[in-house]
DNA sequence: CCATGTGGTTGTAGAGTACAACTTGAAGGA
DNA sequence: TCCTTCAAGTTGTACTCTACAACCACATGG
């Protein structure tokens, strides 16, 4: 059983590892949907629609990268705008038919490319993995970091 | 016990989020050293040299990008780069004293923050979390993919 | 000695991103 | 009421990373 330093050395740069790979992999495999773009549709979708500042909080983008995604996702038809009546300012995002359809699409693709890699796999192992990978991100969550 | 698909889900959806974090952080904490020329310096490291096609076959990157990276690199003093005797149009990179000193700064600054947020992980956990990551990464390296 | 292949660089273009300056609307106090 | 301050979002600008294509230099095998 290796001691703690080498366990987390290997985190480490299996973690790297995986996040080198990962935006040139979705390029390659959804050319018509960058990471960012798929993760802000993902957003929406579980929030049932927000503003883009929450993206810009929660992604930890710049407003103004956002702004520019979110204008490139409208002209593409996946997301539209509504003005909250409370606040003029506002502008409160909900994904189109489009969007929820495209969304599903690359969600489906990309759920069958990790079904694929995770073949071999039982379930107990898997379901492991994930609690790991869970309480890894949820101490980012409150932290901010790598 | 949750379902594969649950499972699969999860995974996917949680390395994703580590993914998208995983460059926009890595640029705040080491400013000096990009998450790629971070990682094109440690397999130097590793390798104890190697040539520019190997770092783009192995980082699936263009051998433009990685000539680009290298430049650069060669211009802050961290890389070297060795004409091969025996093939004039080979050049062997390797790491200059600078340049493993910088990366063991980074190397070091990043080990913290890991160590940091794995805390209050046993060294079971831990373990496992290890083992569990590069087996997942291990079937990426033959199959290409997410 | 030429044809073909490999290692590497350069020209060009596009995506993603940040920072700063700005516009518009909201909120609160003198 | 009006003015200040703040929040949401857009736009100008610049830089990095990246890919693709065209190219140069060297190597290798007929």
């Amino acid at each position: 059983m290796p001691h703690r330093d080498e366990s987390v050395e290997i985190i480490q740069r299996e973690l790297t590892a995986f996040a080198r790979r990962a935006r040139a992999s979705a390029a390659r495999m959804h050319p018509e949907l960058s990471l960012v773009s798929y993760t802000l549709l993902s957003h929406l979708e579980d929030q049932r629609g927000c503003r883009a500042t929450d993206l810009a909080a929660h992604y930890l983008l710049d407003k103004s990268t956002v702004s520019r995604q979110i204008a490139t996702l409208e002209r593409l038809d996946l997301v539209e705008r509504r003005v909250d009546p409370d606040d003029q300012r506002v502008q409160v995002l909900h994904l189109t038919a489009a969007g929820r359809e495209t969304l599903a699409q690359v969600a489906a693709r990309r759920h069958a490319a990790f079904q694929e890699r995770l073949a071999d796999w039982n379930e107990d192992d898997l379901a492991g993995f994930a609690a790991q990978l869970l309480r890894y991100n949820a101490a980012h969550d409150s932290s901010g970091g790598a």
